[in-house]
DNA sequence: TTGTAGGCGTTATCAG
DNA sequence: CTGATAACGCCTACAA
């Protein structure tokens, strides 16, 4: 493998220390234009880049990002990797590279991380988070952000969530102004805070607009496809006149039951679903030949701005503790005016 | 944040020198078990963790791997997600990290890879490949795999695939032998690789079993849920008694106008799908209450090879070139003996 | 079995 | 504006 020059060859053809080509290509102190151009022209001929590793170790920084992703199944779901897509553009853009630690099952990742001096600072990703690594990382005050809401005891870590209760608000509220009030929710949840936290905006909405809150129109957690298509067959059963789904299978699952009952969105039933899978989401648009209004979690943006947080801290600015990204309404062609 | 101790300050608590640490940490040279046990000692008090800049920096050697994504659109379909997931893990199990490159879209990757030397090797995944990097990388002599089948004018580089053409044949076999001979295919492209070489297994099938060739039971790219619905329905004129399916979304397609045609499967016609998207095949097995007969694309596989291959180079042993990987044929019930 | 000296390629510090 | 010198933390080579 051909070797690159170093800094040190590229100085002595350009006649000069290696500090005055340190300067130049880090744009730092003054250097004068003639020997700059002089340093230029060096660095061209003998194709030199410089030495990360070297710089990193000189610096005591990589400008590396790490990102610790825990997955259920050592696989992570389409979810996970969108936003893992946003935390690298997010870091990119920033100037920093990702270094993403992940599929180590039952295994602490925080060790590696703080003392390796590999990564400046880290985003930790997932449900399953290693309760040991937190404390660790949060102990040595190696810079770390959450992304998902967060609360551990003793401990307020920095964290960006989605909007879920402004976003489903909206949604809710959307409809309530077309002049629906027998409004389905399908994805109610105990366990799992987004869901938990949609529900919260489905009934601020009625709750602002002196809409009853009916709970026979509410349905259990539904992760699925099936389950989707179950609770809507019961909702159907209450005659509701809209319905707001938790996420693109359930969605699906859902809009197939309302075809099998012969009923035509939106004209018998308006219909808001979450697109937290936009490449399912959009195929599925496609083959129904309707454009479904959705709640959309920008997972893109959502990486961008973890990745912006964390190199914030990292590199000691003031940033705040928690972080809500508003979701988008997309309002397309599945509700009706009343 | 606190600072993590080093080498030095362990061989002072140990009463050793520097060097006698080293041989400890990397368990190299001879060291009595009594001096060992004292360095050992100390590093775990002054919990000790070696700097892997500093060793990567004397070593000339990061044990990180890169891996190169070319994006459509900036966002990996999930397709590719679970593949950087099997890299993952492949380079985990053989002590390595991996560093993602994505999302800069027509950017070159190549200087910053071969000359930052922040990774030993690179990996390169994605239908849009940026020429100029793989020349770069090539002439450099830097070590480098490709997933998915390539040739490029001039070189001969090492690549990883799916073997296409034996699972489709394994696959059209198994309905032949069934008893099936009016087999539909859906999913012939000129363009793409991989449906070329799924095309080519179905002949090979035919061909052996002495089955002739009907063209007309073979349509066109399917990369779309509605591809498939409108093939399927073109191809029920000619009444398959099976057929074969490109890739997740067409087969969801394809069954939903199976159905629509009043047809069971598999009591009417047999079919076999690809299940490239894992988690959205098994949410729909789930909910038309039917275990799809598939070719898996073990892509986690995939890219645990692809990350062996790849250390397998850079650390100088002989590997080969051309590597390919068997699909599975998942034999569950969507196909009838006639 | 253990230690010493030097180097990996860069940056920081302090003089000039 | 420029340069010598000493880190950064570890490893390799050689010596003892």
């Amino acid at each position: 493998m051909t070797r690159s020059s170093n800094l040190i060859e590229v100085a002595k053809a350009a006649g000069v220390s290696n500090m005055t080509v340190s300067r130049v290509i880090n744009n730092s102190g003054n250097v004068s234009e003639k020997t700059r151009q002089k340093v230029l022209k060096a660095i061209k001929e003998l194709n030199y880049q410089p030495n990360l590793i070297a710089r990193s170790l000189a610096r005591k920084k990589t400008n590396i990002l790490g990102l610790v992703v825990y997955t259920e199944q050592g696989v992570h779901p389409a979810f996970y990797n969108e936003i893992i897509n946003g935390v690298q553009k997010g870091a990119s853009e920033l100037g920093y590279d990702l270094l993403v630690f992940a599929n180590r099952e039952d295994q602490s990742y925080s060790d590696r991380i703080t003392h390796s001096s590999f990564v400046d600072g880290v985003i930790f990703m997932g449900v399953k988070i290693n309760q040991h690594d937190i404390r660790n990382v949060h102990e040595k005050g190696f810079p770390y952000v959450f992304i998902g809401k967060r609360e551990i005891e003793g401990i307020h870590p920095y964290y960006i969530s989605p909007d879920y209760v402004k976003g489903t608000r909206m949604a809710a509220e959307h409809l309530i102004e077309l002049g629906h009030t027998k409004i389905g929710f399908i994805g109610q949840s105990r366990i799992i805070e987004p869901d938990y936290d949609k529900l919260l905006g489905y009934q601020e909405a009625l709750f602002k607009h002196h809409v009853v809150y009916n709970p026979q129109l509410v349905f259990e957690e539904s992760q699925t496809q099936l389950d989707g298509y179950n609770a809507m067959k019961e909702l159907l059963k209450q005659k509701p006149t809209a319905v707001i789904i938790n996420n693109t299978y359930a969605t699906i699952g859902a809009t197939t039951a309302i075809k099998e009952a012969g009923l035509q969105i939106p004209e018998d039933i308006s219909v808001i679903g979450f697109d937290d899978n936009q490449e399912l989401n959009e195929q599925y648009n496609d083959f129904i030949g309707l454009e479904l209004s959705t709640i959309r979690i920008p997972k893109v943006e959502l990486g961008k701005e973890a990745a912006r947080m964390a190199i914030s801290l990292l590199e000691g600015n003031e940033t705040p503790k928690a972080n809500f990204i508003d979701l988008h309404f997309m309002k397309n062609d599945s509700c009706k005016k009343l």
